[in-house]
DNA sequence: GTATTAACCA
């Protein structure tokens, strides 16, 4: 009975005949039942049951687990007569994967620890257990869990190596992703190959995962392509991602859900309201509306290019349940300076998650509206239970840094050190930037030589810090807006110290976001126009008169200067 | 009969 028709049948004829189906035919019958999402029927087989094994409760259980109904899988778990090792991963599985019951899976993971001479551990448990740790991003618990791995020599296998390097890299530890990857040895597995792409994605090694990619390309699946994409567009190559659906088209694979939600992205990365519109109509043709990550991307695109009005448009035909389409509706508001906008938004939300709070934030920190930032932070305190995280504070910090309100600043950072809030890269950046904002430069360098790993955007804060406290010697120090200039220059930085790694990956981005180093132009106003020229520029069309008219500046002004010399000599 | 890789919002 591997089709529903036939178990239906199967069901029918057995009631019929009154011929009562045996335990191992009805347990099959409830599996069917269930990935067919019957669960009533399946619970009904089960409720007429007069003998069950351990496969029923385990067919019974998984079903409930596959409906998301984890509180009735826990208690039938709980009242089961049969149990072994099949139900407690089954069980352990279904707590991982959902969301708000990671508690539940560590508690049980606890217990089968303690009963392991009875039920025992198997690989399942432990790739079941790494994809928690990668969830909760706790390395410490995936490194025990490897170990055990090695020593229990369940570390070689497919599986085992796919969900490490999942883990590792989730865990921001690469390096050890690529140990694990690399030092397996055996051939090449579909799923770790698309794992460690993944990972070299999430680094930002892009050219090391199109390496590995287009390694043996005949094992590549939809993934495959689908993990590519989706690296490039979130890496800042929109471009090169779009370019990679073309390809991935020439190559026989037909794009899925998945593939599209990487295309959409790639396209608001773009900023573009032409390309925009053409993939709305691309989505209405193919009837993916109804995928929230699709319909949350056409409404993102719409914010990203500033077309309000239509990003409405689209975001009140979604429902406003889709949270990740509201938070798109509050930046977009928020990058229009409609702050009154964006907070109805905001407050029509019943529940609000961290990405939502700093949208808001940093919406109030864009529009200058440092009161409002300050005014939600004492908000949220009251109403979460959580402590603000290093996002929200960055926001804090830079309103801080706004008003130039150092004492404020000081408490922020007092709080952040009481309540042991970790201080990542981009909030000791912020901090920095407020100390030095502030006035207080020495503050800012104590922080500053504090960071052992110092990323582009703190040397671009220091210098900035240096410059505007007139200390700067690296003539380079020009800060602006995002220029070339601005990259060059950190890329200089990094050469001076030696770090050659870095220096490379800020030349990768400058190409990537096709940054050119803007020589610096002078200006002069003439006859109502401006023109502008740099030094030895021979572009403008009278450049020859210009030229020669310098030619009798320079003598003049050589005259007068020699006249000078001996007018002081005389004196 | 349970497990692994890819998607949206700061």
């Amino acid at each position: 009975m591997r089709f529903l028709k036939e178990g239906l049948r199967y069901h029918g004829c057995a009631i019929k005949s009154g011929v009562k189906p045996t335990t191992f035919t009805t347990n099959h019958l409830i599996n069917l039942y269930s990935k067919h999402g019957l669960l009533q029927q399946a619970h009904k087989l089960f409720d007429e049951m007069p003998e069950r094994n351990v496969f029923t409760w385990n067919a019974i259980i998984s079903a409930y687990i596959k409906s998301r109904n984890l509180t009735q899988a826990r208690a039938l778990f709980d009242s089961a007569t049969h149990k072994d090792l099949v139900t407690y991963n089954s069980m352990l599985s279904g707590y991982v994967s959902a969301d708000g019951y990671e508690t539940h899976a560590l508690e049980l993971f606890v217990e089968m620890q303690l009963m392991r001479d009875q039920i025992g551990i198997d690989e399942f448990t432990l790739t079941t257990m790494l994809n928690l740790t990668a969830k909760l991003s706790v390395l410490s618990y995936g490194r025990q869990l490897h170990s055990f791995m090695v020593k229990t020599a369940n570390d070689l296998n497919g599986f085992a190596v796919s969900s490490l390097v999942d883990m590792y890299s989730k865990c921001e530890r690469f390096g050890e992703a690529c140990r694990v990857f690399y030092g397996c040895g055996g051939e090449l597995d579909l799923v770790s190959k698309n794992a460690m792409v993944a990972a070299c994605c999430r680094e930002g090694e892009l050219e090391m995962g199109l390496n590995l990619f287009w390694r043996e390309p005949e094992l590549n699946d939809i993934v495959s392509w689908n993990t590519l994409i989706s690296g490039y567009a979130q890496n800042g190559y929109e471009k090169e991602s779009l370019k990679l659906f073309v390809l991935m088209a020439e190559n026989g694979f037909r794009w899925s859900e998945h593939t599209f939600a990487s295309v959409l992205n790639a396209c608001s990365g773009l900023r573009s309201l032409k390309l925009g519109k053409e993939v709305h109509a691309w989505v209405l043709k193919n009837g993916l509306s109804s995928n929230p990550f699709i319909s949350s991307g056409i409404v993102d695109i719409y914010c990203k290019g500033g077309n309000m009005k239509y990003a409405e448009l689209v975001h009140a035909a979604n429902g406003i349940e889709n949270s990740f389409s509201v938070t798109s509706m509050i930046v977009g508001h928020s990058s229009q300076g409609n702050m009154v906008e964006a907070r109805r938004l905001f407050d029509s939300l019943t529940e609000k998650n961290s990405v939502v709070w700093t949208a808001l934030f940093s919406g109030y920190v864009k529009s200058q509206q440092c009161e409002a930032v300050f005014e939600l932070l004492s908000e949220f305190r009251a109403k979460e239970v959580i402590v603000p995280d290093a996002l929200i504070l960055i926001s804090v910090v830079g309103a801080c840094a706004i008003q130039a309100a150092i004492d404020p600043g000081k408490q922020i950072h007092a709080y952040i050190l009481r309540m042991g809030i970790h201080l990542d890269e981009k909030l000791m950046s912020a901090m920095v930037d407020m100390y030095s904002k502030c006035g207080n430069i020495t503050y800012a360098e104590n922080i500053f030589q504090r960071i052992t790993h110092r990323d582009l955007i703190l040397y671009n804060v220091m210098i900035a810090g240096y410059a505007h406290h007139g200390r700067e010697k690296e003539q380079l120090l020009r800060i602006e807006d995002d220029n070339g200039a601005r990259y060059v220059q950190l890329a200089n930085v990094y050469a001076a110290e030696g770090k050659w790694a870095e220096m490379g990956r800020i030349r990768k981005k400058m190409r990537g976001k096709e940054v050119k180093k803007l020589a610096g132009c002078s200006w002069v106003y003439v006859e109502n126009k401006v023109h502008t020229f740099t030094s030895g520029d021979r572009s403008h069309m009278k450049t020859e008169a210009i030229y020669s008219a310098l030619v009798c500046l320079a003598a003049e002004l050589n005259d007068i200067a020699q006249e000078e010399i001996r007018a002081g000599a005389v004196c």
